[in-house]
DNA sequence: TTGACGTTGCTAACAGCGTTAGCCATAATA
DNA sequence: TATTATGGCTAACGCTGTTAGCAACGTCAA
């Protein structure tokens, strides 16, 4: 319990994260500037510094509520006939929904101790809950965020069938009979 | 051929990617700016801009060097016994070995028009050609990328056994008897 | 030998970044 | 009514990539 407590946001804090977040998912991470975000707001820059510690806690809010968002979904995957499925789809619906909220989340570590408690598990759990056995959760979680964020980045060919990798993908970590 | 052509690196150029190529992956991301760069040489940080037309082209010359190292390792893997594995596992091992490195080539889409024409392609031929069909190959591909810079950015929980998840998910996509 | 020119360095500067220090007006509280 | 906390502000610092313009040097032609 060395971690520092991460005390609740107030609601000026609240409005900041949520300007944060609508610049970041409609210009890209460039446009994440504490300016920019201050100037949606109508003030300066440093005026934000008197509701959070700093840009990092900014970008944590955000990623605090995305894993929230990713573990609402999930969890309603999990009622589907092909949980497993139905959750990896959700996360790359998710992904690219929102690409530049999902690389914030997922391109660099967690500071684990400065998010909402509990958020990452949660999103966590389903997957594996619905595969059983850990290596096999981490495996597929593995191959949905390869997939997602080399699609993401561009990197398959023009005309590769994604889909259709990614149906591959699934099929390959599903029960042998 | 609308690409503009890349041409060749000076002599002097290449020193310059050298160096940067060392306080990348010495140092990491952040000590790799122009000034950093400069510093290691004894020159100023305009000089650069001499030689290289801005930072991204430093970026491409040493994303292009790795593809090639990648490349290089990847066509020796396929000698072994089960090439798609060693493949992998070679894939693996160089990014574990140059971490910041392989993060510069993985993170952000490649600007293909300047990187050195057909480095990529010749570091993704061996994959294509042992795993048989183009789906597989990506979804292969995008499970080592996965798992790699998930564990490179310290996503899985600690006491995770990430030896076994990796083995899981190769085995997946082993040919079914 | 001299003049021209390309090469390769330099300094100064600009706009943008995250962040800090310090000031001030307003609102809430003792 | 006096005090304190709140939430803005400006100015500034050191960092970033990059550009403009200048100066020294080597090469090569007339």
């Amino acid at each position: 319990m060395l971690a520092g407590q991460v005390e609740p946001l107030s609601p000026r804090a609240k409005e900041i994260v949520a300007a944060a977040r609508t610049l970041l998912e409609e210009e890209g991470p460039d446009a994440l500037s504490m300016r920019r975000v201050a100037d949606r707001l109508g003030i300066r820059a440093p005026s934000i510094y008197k509701h959070l510690p700093d840009k990092r806690a900014l970008e944590n809010a955000i990623v605090s509520d995305a894993f929230e968002e990713m573990a609402e979904l999930f969890e309603q995957a999990t009622a589907a006939d092909d949980p497993v499925v139905a959750i990896a789809d959700a996360y790359r619906r998710f992904a690219h929904a929102h690409p530049h909220l999902y690389r914030l989340m997922t391109e660099r570590p967690l500071d684990r101790d400065r998010l909402t408690p509990g958020a990452e598990e949660r999103a966590a759990a389903p997957v594996l809950r619905t595969t059983g056995d850990p290596d096999t959760a981490r495996a597929v979680w593995a191959f949905a965020h390869g997939m997602t964020i080399l699609e993401l980045n561009g990197r398959f060919p023009p005309d590769a069938d994604l889909d259709a990798a990614w149906r591959r993908g699934l099929d390959a970590f599903r029960q042998r009979p």
